[in-house]
DNA sequence: TTTAATCTTGACTAATTTGGTCGGAATACT
DNA sequence: AGTATTCCGACCAAATTAGTCAAGATTAAA
């Protein structure tokens, strides 16, 4: 799971396409205006939204992008996966467990980052694109 | 907040050094040698750790570092933090909101990202360098 | 049937960050 | 004096990020 900027813009856009409406079908174009965000790079991030079933395209003239499911299902970490696909999870839990066991006798955070990982998840996971709309969100402790 | 594999090694020879006993005075070098990291770039993590007030160190021959504070109030966010200084906290937050208020009507996305922030930061100070060497984390739920 | 708007896709790139090395001082113990 | 160690800044290669560009496919509208 990396937080990116990258993460940040498609939470922000898809945000966006749901606030104009449920079933409303948007450019691209307008999206990238509304939000400030360059449409060269829109066009990737929607791309990727795409493929994960995350949004349905409408080709062709007054096409644009469209909710494939509610606001209110769509969860941060399906976005936010989406667009960082192929997100290597860091730590030392990936196949070969690299450097972990065999060099020395015992890796003393190879769990922890695993449920550091987890917990982070978890968090993104109780938080839906509605929510975002809303400006609510679940568990707001100091946020500032 | 960053979570790199800079600030995961500096966990791990943190509690290296916490595990060879609370007042134990370690050399880089034989903590290098047990965790397989590079000497050099060990040098780079502790001169950050001291500075940050959580180790101090003994020059000369026969010296090395100790720990400045005990294991069990060591956090691990105070450990990340020391070695991951600087680190751009990544969201519309900082001084300039840049792209946010004046571009587009309203940021969707601003207090998320804050409040994203402070949930990780929580978790990680919630456990100790203690926690780590006892292989006890707080709340593991469904980590492997 | 044109035409224009829009999505689709991959290749490319500039800048930044990361993880790490090198070489040399300074310091202190023996 | 000699040696072990910390100190410290400069440097570097590779990966990643954020973003551009160019070309093509698809469809709606005129």
């Amino acid at each position: 799971m990396k937080l990116t900027a990258k993460g940040r813009y498609a939470v922000m856009a898809v945000a966006d396409l749901a606030a104009q409406g449920q079933d409303a079908c948007e450019s691209l174009s307008s999206i990238a205006a509304r939000q400030g965000i360059s449409l060269n790079f829109l066009e990737q991030l929607f791309l990727k939204l795409k493929r994960a079933g995350l949004v349905v395209s409408v080709r062709g003239a007054q096409g644009g992008y469209r909710l494939a499911i509610p606001a209110s299902t769509m969860s941060l970490d399906k976005v936010i996966h989406a667009v960082d696909a192929g997100a290597k999870a860091h730590g030392c839990t990936p196949e070969a467990k690299l450097g972990c066991t065999g060099r020395s006798d015992r890796c003393l955070t190879h769990g922890l980052w695993g449920a550091l990982e987890t917990h982070i998840e978890g968090f993104l996971a109780s938080i839906t694109i509605q929510d975002v709309i809303d400006d609510r969100f679940p568990i707001l402790e100091a946020a500032e």
